[in-house]
DNA sequence: CTCCGGTCAG
DNA sequence: CTGACTGGAG
């Protein structure tokens, strides 16, 4: 299969077909770039979308998000679930102004050294934001070039060097031309090129599909280890930072203990909480959203 | 490798 | 009811 053939089969579909995304905008900052790129982490375009808009519009640069404390960050972040992602972004823009006086960094380097960044983040940030050429894999494209190219129908649960490598050799030489295809690739994972019903008859590169000319069936097993919620500490950590997260300053602890009746667990997850930095001991048995209102005040001492 | 939210289509 | 969702970090 022609490399080429393939980058500019999809990037031409993805030109007539793409879904008009404000972070996709012709314009738009680093800074929204990387908002929206770790908003998505994990979590459907669509529950992004409103989150996105709110955030940009309350803290439009990293300086402004820096300047408010994390609380403001966890409860502008409301229900889309990760919430450390919050903390993360939080932590990425004091990291940003005091590593690079408030302008997102351009350097692969740089990038993936910001809290809450890893590989795939950065590369979609240096692409997408500045135009660089670099391979953008997350779980979309993973699964593509791995139908696409290896002819499997599912690709490995996280994103190895290899995948990197096998994408990278897909793309453009042109710098603008491989940022475009990899919005392509994408977009085509994410619409056409599905996990469990993958639309074949609409795909762009049906013809030269490794996976089609295979003949192999659809994807038998699930493509990730499935995943508990209900009655474990996620879910009681879930319902124990809603309360935080309604309440302004701290909570008592009677009033967290009453979202979960097992305690050992209960306060398992309120340890976690605390050690992920997203919630800290506000003194006399109370607790708060990192931040929250004014710092703890040093015990009285007796005239 | 395990943990970490929350929602929704199938 | 399960699987999937533009991953990252310990």
């Amino acid at each position: 299969m022609s490399e080429h053939t393939f980058a500019t089969r999809v990037s031409r579909w993805y030109e007539r077909n793409a879904r008009d995304l404000p972070w996709r905008v012709p314009g738009v900052g680093a800074w929204a770039i990387l908002v929206s790129e770790v908003m998505l982490q994990q979590t459907p375009v669509v529950r992004v979308l409103p989150a996105y808009e709110a955030w940009l519009a309350r803290w439009p640069t990293p300086a402004a998000l820096a300047a408010d404390p994390p609380a403001e960050a966890i409860r502008m972040w409301g229900r889309l679930g990760y919430p450390r992602r919050a903390m993360r972004l939080h932590d990425c823009a004091v990291a940003i102004v005091e590593r690079h006086g408030g302008e997102v960094p351009d350097r692969l380097e740089q990038l993936l050294a910001l809290p809450g960044v890893g590989t795939y983040t950065a590369r979609a940030v240096a692409a997408f934001a500045y135009g660089q050429r670099h391979p953008v894999v997350d779980t979309n494209v993973r699964r593509v070039v791995s139908r696409a190219v290896a002819g499997e129908p599912d690709a490995g649960p996280a994103t190895r060097p290899a995948d990197l490598v096998a994408t990278e050799e897909l793309l453009p030489a042109e710098p603008a031309e491989a940022a475009l295809a990899s919005a392509a690739f994408m977009e085509l994972g994410a619409v056409v090129c599905t996990a469990r019903s993958p639309r074949c008859a609409v795909c762009p590169v049906e013809s030269i599909c490794a996976w089609r000319a295979s003949g192999q069936a659809a994807p038998a097993g699930p493509t990730r280890r499935p995943q508990r919620y209900a009655g474990t500490d996620r879910q009681v950590r879930g319902l124990l930072l809603a309360v935080l997260r309604e309440s302004s300053g701290p909570v008592p602890r009677q009033r967290l203990d009453q979202v979960w009746t097992d305690d050992v667990q209960r306060s398992r997850a309120l340890a976690g909480l605390v050690t992920d930095g997203l919630v800290e001991p506000a003194g006399g048995e109370t607790f708060r959203l990192a931040g929250d209102g004014p710092a703890i005040p040093a015990p009285a001492l007796d005239a």
